[in-house]
RNA sequence: GCGAGAGUGGCGGAACUGGCAGACGCGCUGGACUUAGGAUCCAGUGGGCAACCGUGGGGGUUCAACUCCCCCCUCUCGCACCA
């Protein structure tokens, strides 16, 4: 009697199972070859969804199938665990953010564990912890040694509700990432990372990434915004003032006919005799398309012709790109010719589209290449050839220079909070900024704080950590309460998990790939260190919302930790795939409002019995209750039915569509398998366990030792063609629908070819669906009489001749339309074919009497006959 | 506006380098088993009675187009006064 699909019952068995043995340890061996799997790691913000759940399933499949494929695989997991969510709800709850977070974590753990995730505990990391953010502290140190940490005051996105400072990635729509409220602009003094000084590698290399999607390369580089021209000093009449301007065009400046100042450069406050039009200008966040200008009353000189120009204060002129002032040059830019129109101002053309054309009054602006006019000597040339020669025209007589332009701009990381690393610097009224010196790291986050909510950061209030003593004169002093950008934190962690090398307790300042002093010569390759051996990534796996933030920050830091000696590589991330999101039908009762998918039956709310509405498929979210809960899915099906439904709804990189009756069909899918292997393991049970687990192929040419070898085939075609996971299911769906019909017509008992054939068969499918559902293959595995685990065993291989098919049906088309099809077996010639197609019964008749033009044969597919008139 | 991607049955999605459009799954229809079926198994399932017609629309290249080229429409995502 066999048993049914319990598979609570048999996943956390073999959950057990691999704890104990301990099986996904993973340990540097520099003879063979590694495979870095990484997948972002999450914010411990209390329960997993499925977007996690997507995330993890897809890194898993592929660091089990490397681990088969013979790689030393490293597979890691952490915790992302400073940030605001902990201290908001030790505002509102009167919890401490670390028991909070570490609550959240230990919840989160056995989450990732009941879905039988890969990970190797042992190197887990906690960024919240000391002997983590102590790096945080350390790298700081080093770049402010170097310049690339700096304070200065500036402008600010501060967002009122968090009280805190965003960055500028932060800010999405002018509104908080976080809490979505309306950003505002502050003045505050701030720490800076010089990710700018890198502008042009972090551009260039981008380049270099052909395993990242074109996405979010394109992205990155957007970001970086590079763009050439350059800057040109135009002199404000009667005034010892000049204006420094910023433009990619410099072949228009003949066309200049005014110049714009931001409202808050600093030459308007000079300029501007009514204080209160400018102010009102600073304050102006509406329509950003409106065009706002106020007329200052001077003039510029423009260099080049020494002509007149007025000086406005204008608001869509930005500070913080360029030099904050521009030359409008309104024939050849739209936003000038708008001014241009609304305040009346001239219009001169000094580019048309075909050589000496002359224009006339146009109605919009003429952006493109053309060729010059009224350019004095410079008329008549391409505006592509002009630009070139003018910027030397102006470099040669002091009139501007060749520039560069990032839209890039430095990262902003401090911040007005608890919960983060707490910034290591001292401030001293008579040595001033002081770092704190490396031998004292870390500056511990102190935990007796209060948290009101109100003020600002808890930290100010902390007298035992704020007052201190200066490093340098030993004099009263005054600790930094600002704590880092969490960005940070995550910017290095893939490093992290390398340091966690069994017997070496390394940290990052003895990891020097040049200098590997401290490593512990236990083995021959103990001049590899951990983060040579295991870096770059090899696969990293996550979310696009990450495109700009994390994994620029990360490229930035990687370049850092090179030029300090620290890594020999300058990219972190080999291969990238961005996972598409978990969507889902939204529902709506016109009572209830929104619904989760519990409250609805046979499309009728259950509160009320009205019928719902079905709103669109989109991310799944709590306000609009399209969600459903990891664990509940778990607790009815089990950890393998929904890791391989989230990956066979769709390839990896796109949105998938959560269905609860798609679910429900991957359960039948393995209890189908389950039945089937079930059915049949008294035949093929190895009684010999000794010999067993062997997945040899028999040498014997029966169907389904080929079909066998066909299946292996395409699965690993599927898989290592960008990671089609949903083809692959399918494939072995399509094997079990197979070996099930062969079955079923199966009347009399098995010979021993047949028996051989069928455990080669099952064996190869539980080795193939072992990366998606690892439960039920390691149980059926040991239910054959395999000795555990299915998991040391490597990856089927096929033989290409028994892969071939014998035959084939060859499709017969007449000038493109089907006529016929036949079976016909592999190998023959096209002769052969031909002969064959025009002997078909059907297709003779169709051509007979006509005038046969050309016969097109394309070997394995089909016939095409092209009949004359 | 700029940039990127995508439009295929009732639905999610397949289709190699141009070579049978719709694999696989869901749903649906019919049947078997059953006291019962929301379990399981079997069969069918793009449209049309047919010739034929079908991959957002229109043109083109080709013996052959979801696939290549041109024009247009729609949707999604990202950036958005960056001079």
């Amino acid at each position: 009697m066999h048993g049914r699909y319990e598979p609570q019952e048999i996943e956390l068995k073999w959950q057990e199972f691999w704890k104990r043995k301990n099986i996904f340890k993973s340990r540097k061996d520099t003879k063979r070859k590694k495979f870095y799997c990484l997948e972002m790691f999450p914010y411990p913000s209390g329960k997993i969804h499925m977007g996690h759940v997507r995330n993890y399933a897809i890194g898993d499949v592929i660091a089990r199938y490397l681990r088969m494929r013979g790689y030393n695989v490293l597979h890691p997991m952490g915790w992302d665990a400073f940030g605001l969510p902990a201290e908001n709800a030790a505002i509102k709850h009167g919890v401490h953010p670390a028991r909070w977070t570490y609550e959240n974590i230990a919840y989160m753990k056995a989450q990732l564990d009941r879905l039988g995730l890969s990970y190797d505990w042992q190197r887990e990391i906690t960024t919240c912890q000391p002997e983590y953010y102590k790096w945080n502290q350390w790298l700081f140190l080093k770049m402010l040694e170097r310049g690339l940490a700096y304070r200065k005051a500036s402008f600010i996105n501060w967002c009122p509700s968090c009280e805190t400072v965003l960055a500028n990635e932060q800010v999405i729509d002018g509104r908080c990432w976080r809490c979505d409220s309306s950003v505002t602009q502050k003045e505050l003094e701030q720490w800076f990372l010089k990710i700018t000084a890198y502008a042009e590698e972090l551009l260039r290399d981008l380049d270099t990434l052909k395993g990242w999607p074109e996405k979010v390369i394109t992205m990155q580089k957007n970001w970086i915004g590079r763009s050439e021209g350059a800057e040109v000093i135009f002199k404000i009449d009667g005034t010892d003032e000049e204006i420094l301007i910023f433009t990619t065009r410099p072949d228009t400046l003949w066309g200049c006919t005014f110049v714009c100042l931001a409202p808050n450069h600093p030459l308007a406050d000079k300029l501007v005799r009514d204080k209160d039009v400018l102010k009102e200008m600073k304050g102006f966040y509406g329509d950003p398309l409106i065009k706002l200008g106020h007329f200052t009353g001077y003039y510029a000189i423009n260099p080049v012709n020494r002509k007149k120009v007025p000086i406005y204060i204008a608001n869509f002129v930005l500070m913080e790109y360029g030099t904050g002032a521009i030359m409008s040059v309104p024939a050849h830019d739209q936003r000038d010719f708008d001014f241009a129109k609304k305040y009346n101002l001239p219009i001169e053309v000094v580019i048309v589209p075909e050589r000496d054309v002359m224009s006339e009054r146009p109605d919009r602006a003429y952006e493109d290449e053309g060729y010059l006019i009224n350019s004095d000597k410079f008329s008549g040339l391409h505006s592509i050839e002009a630009r070139e020669k003018i910027i030397k025209f102006l470099e040669e007589n002091g009139f501007g220079k060749r520039k560069i332009n990032y839209k890039l701009r430095d990262w902003g990381i401090s911040r007005q909070r608890y919960w983060g690393t707490p910034i290591p610097i001292i401030y001293c009224d008579k040595c001033g900024i002081v770092p704190v010196p490396e031998k004292e790291l870390p500056v511990i986050l102190p935990e007796d704080v209060r948290f009101t909510g109100k003020g600002g950061s808890p930290l100010l209030e902390s007298h035992e950590f704020l007052i201190t003593s200066c490093p340098r004169c030993g004099g009263r002093a005054r600790r930094e309460t600002d704590t880092m950008d969490t960005f940070v934190d995550s910017s290095w962690y893939f490093l992290a998990y390398c340091l966690k090398e069994e017997g070496a307790d390394l940290t990052l300042e003895q990891s020097s790939s040049l200098e590997p002093h401290q490593y512990p010569r236990k083995s021959d390759d103990f001049l590899v260190t951990p983060i040579s051996y295991w870096m770059p990534v090899n696969q990293y796996i996550g979310g696009v919302e990450h495109a700009v933030l994390h994994l620029l920050y990360s490229r930035f830091f990687t370049r850092v930790l090179r030029d300090l000696g620290i890594v020999n590589f300058s990219e972190p991330f080999t291969n990238l795939l961005t996972q598409g999101m978990v969507c889902m039908e939204s529902l709506k009762c016109p009572e209830h409002d929104w619904l989760f998918p519990s409250e609805v039956k046979d499309d009728k709310c259950i509160h009320c019995g009205r019928p719902v509405e079905h709103g669109r498929v989109e991310k799944m979210s709590k306000s609009k209750k399209n969600i459903v809960d990891p664990d509940d899915m778990i607790k009815r099906y089990g950890a393998d039915t929904i890791r391989v439904f989230s990956l066979f709804a769709a390839p990896p990189e796109k949105d998938l569509e959560w269905s609860a009756s798609g679910v429900e069909g991957i359960y039948r899918f393995l209890n189908r398998l389950w039945n089937f292997v079930q059915a049949l393991s008294s035949e093929i049970r190895d009684q010999n366990t000794e010999t067993s687990g062997a997945s040899r192929s028999p040498s014997s040419n029966l169907s389904i030792v080929r079909l066998t070898h066909r299946t292996i085939k395409r699965v690993t075609e599927d898989i290592e063609k960008e990671f089609h996971f949903n083809t692959a299911i399918a494939r072995m769906m399509e094997f079990l629908n197979e070996l099930q019909g062969y079955v079923s017509q199966k009347t009399k008992g098995y010979s021993e070819e047949e028996r051989a054939a069928l455990r080669f068969a099952i064996e190869s499918f539980l080795l193939m669906i072992g990366p998606f559902a690892p439960h039920i293959a390691e149980e059926l595995w040991s239910q054959l009489g395999n000795k555990p685990s299915i998991l040391e065993y490597p990856w089927p291989e096929w033989n290409e001749e028994l892969a071939r098919e014998l035959e084939y049906e060859l499709v017969i088309q007449i000038n493109g339309k089907i006529k016929a099809k036949i079976m016909i077996p592999d190998g023959l010639s096209d002769d052969e074919i031909k002969e064959r197609s025009l002997a078909e019964p059907k297709i003779k008749e169709a051509i007979s009497g006509k005038n046969i033009k050309n016969i097109i044969v394309a070997r394995k597919r089909l016939v095409n006959i092209v009949l004359g008139n």
